[in-house]
DNA sequence: AGAATAGTGTCTGTAAGACATTATTCA
DNA sequence: TGAATAATGTCTTACAGACACTATTCT
């Protein structure tokens, strides 16, 4: 299957395309691995699926699978499908980590997986059917996994852990509407160490504007609601975290 | 061809794994393309091929390809081994950028790269066949060239600047012997503005060390020379570049 | 001596962490 | 009134950028 938009530069490359046969050289299999981060009870966890076939059938992976050439235009799109087939996200934050391959990682041959990481507010998960697919909270990922998906999601996490000193990332794990102390709980359990309140608040305030009249009220002062700034592109902040309050 | 080292968990799966036939199913075609980059004349420049090959016979290109599965062990075996075939650079500074790819990037079919960037001191840069591949500076790449590779070069650039505001990555286009003064217009040309050498300095020094009783010498004040601390490891600074200096 | 670059010392501004204090609600 | 959390104000510390000043060599 030839690209239909391109325009030979020549006849000679005219007749060449026509003739290439793709299929003729060995190519490796190629697959895409999301990995989907959410917070469940104050804890990172990750969503795996129950292989129904072999190579390791009946252990836990990745949502992912293979590049379907005919219907994917691209990796992002098939990661997208991807977890439209496991669960039907609302187009939640996803990101290209890295690429891993090789020989040994796939029993059926050489193989090369399009690592990336989604995240989803805890309010946005849809209901999944639990016999085909688990959250699993970081601290207890099932011991045996199929291929070297426990690699990729750690490899995932620290990606996500580093982003957080210096990004706002963890803000895609909100939903649309929250408290600072809920954003910097958040925070929190993402690089897994306290912060203090106000200079949290000083460096995440440009990101974030208050939704006029909107509080959440509870036993104690209300919490003024804050949504994400249309504008605030890529969260990136001027400096990165420093330290950890000492209490 | 499937890996050999994997023991199969049950008669099943190993009577699966030996009838798979990979080439059963169309995968994408896959490539990996190294953007090496050097120091030339104060210039980032990149090394180009000219193809012999359709498509885009006679365009300037990245000197990648396909991966090799029955030589290349994971993908940047092969980044490596593109890099020897073009020319014999000692073991330069490699990192994977991202995978770009999809149905229209390649008019022979869809296919998917694996990008990387290979850093080389000027000094350590072998000398090429100048009929095969040229080095280009960034501000002069060739109008029309092959693929999308235009943008792959666009995307590692980026990347290697993001990374010079928080990391000491231009220390890979230095020789492993360098004054202080080199290094900072390194990161000035890499960063494309001027920094101070006091800030510089400090934020510099607990990476490298001085080499004793090494100086280079001009009609001027002798310079330190110094090497990269061989435990400095990633290079990642504490706080980022904050601005750049008036005059 | 003067040119040229190497290297240092010090001031200032900015922003982070610490932490005490005030604010506001409900039980 | 007290518990609980929200939100703010201020002090201290760390470090980047500015910039003047010293150091050392060669011509």
């Amino acid at each position: 299957m030839t690209s239909s938009t391109y325009r030979p530069a020549s006849a000679a490359e005219a007749r060449f395309l026509a003739e290439y046969d793709a299929s003729a050289y060995a190519t490796p299999l190629v697959t895409v691995d999301p990995v989907i981060v959410t917070l469940r009870d104050e804890q990172l966890a990750v969503l795996l699926v129950k292989r129904e076939e072999h190579p390791f059938l009946g252990s836990w992976g990745l949502p992912g699978g293979f590049i379907d050439i005919r219907n994917d235009a691209d990796p992002e799109a098939c990661a997208v499908r991807k977890l439209k087939e496991k669960a039907a996200f609302v187009s939640p934050y996803l990101e290209q980590v890295k690429t891993v391959g090789g020989r040994e990682r796939d029993p059926r041959g050489w193989s090369l997986t399009v690592l990336f990481f989604a995240l989803i507010a805890e309010d946005d998960v849809p209901p999944i059917d639990k016999r085909l697919a688990k959250w699993f909270p970081l601290s207890a990922l099932p011991d045996a996994m199929a291929f070297d998906h426990r690699a990729l999601i750690d490899c995932a996490i620290r990606r996500i852990r580093a982003k957080a000193e210096y990004t706002a990332l963890p803000a895609h794990l909100l939903p649309q509407r929250f408290t600072l102390s809920k954003m910097q709980r958040v925070f929190e359990l993402v690089l897994q160490r306290r912060l203090t309140a106000g200079a949290f608040r000083r460096r995440i305030e440009p990101l974030v504007e208050p939704i006029a009249d909107c509080f959440e009220t509870a036993s104690h002062r209300p919490a003024q609601v804050y949504r994400l700034r249309p504008d605030s592109g890529s969260l990136i902040f001027e400096q990165p975290l420093k330290g950890a309050r000492r209490k």
